[in-house]
DNA sequence: ACTGGCTTGTCAAATTTTGTCAAATGTAGG
DNA sequence: CCTACATTTGACAAAATTTGACAAGCCAGT
């Protein structure tokens, strides 16, 4: 199961891109894009909008990605009933 | 489906208690406490605790609900890719 | 050892969240 | 209509969290 982070590092990778250009294209520090990408840090859905962009990746692909690892670290504090909850946050969705 | 603000509100009106005095109970004022029933506030986690303690409620039952309202309230903003999201995180949390 | 790419720790600034207060609104009885 | 009490609302300061930059460090390859 890939993470947000980890699929923007192989995409990168594929093309043989740097920290550095990534983060010339976003205007930010390459120590973020590094964060970023190891899951240190999240991105901003614009952030995320903008890496698709670079990347030439799909950015619904990548927002689905953004958005499940903050569900993730919503979830991961409570195992107990994460579960449960996700059911209901489910149930709540289909309306 | 309801949330923890709606459960809390039945729970404490059953018991013919007021505002007034769960607030007391977590020492914060009355505001938050309607707040909170009103779902215009998040209780923190401890706050769920001594809710489910006064009002003599199953503390897992609201805390699932608790959790529930997070999960929603991060989806909520992302209707697009929210179900897809949900299910990767599902996924995850199987492991 | 030098270079280039990446990582790490720390910090201040920005943003968000939290709880209180005072005022407003609602509600029921006399 | 008053009054008394419960709840709601909006504004605000304080507290907590998040954000991104910077500087120093690490690690390969040469």
């Amino acid at each position: 199961m890939t993470n947000l982070g980890q699929r923007i590092r192989k995409l990168r990778e594929q093309q043989s891109l740097l920290l550095r250009q990534v983060a010339a294209h976003l205007e930010v520090d390459t120590a973020l894009i590094s964060k970023i990408e190891r899951g240190e840090r999240n991105a901003s859905r614009q952030q995320v909008i903008a890496i698709a962009k670079f990347l030439k990746a799909d950015e619904e692909e990548l927002l689905t990605l953004w958005l499940a690892d903050k569900i993730e670290s919503t979830i991961v504090e409570e195992p107990e009933v994460a579960y449960q909850a996700m059911k209901i946050a489910n149930k709540k969705l289909k309306k």
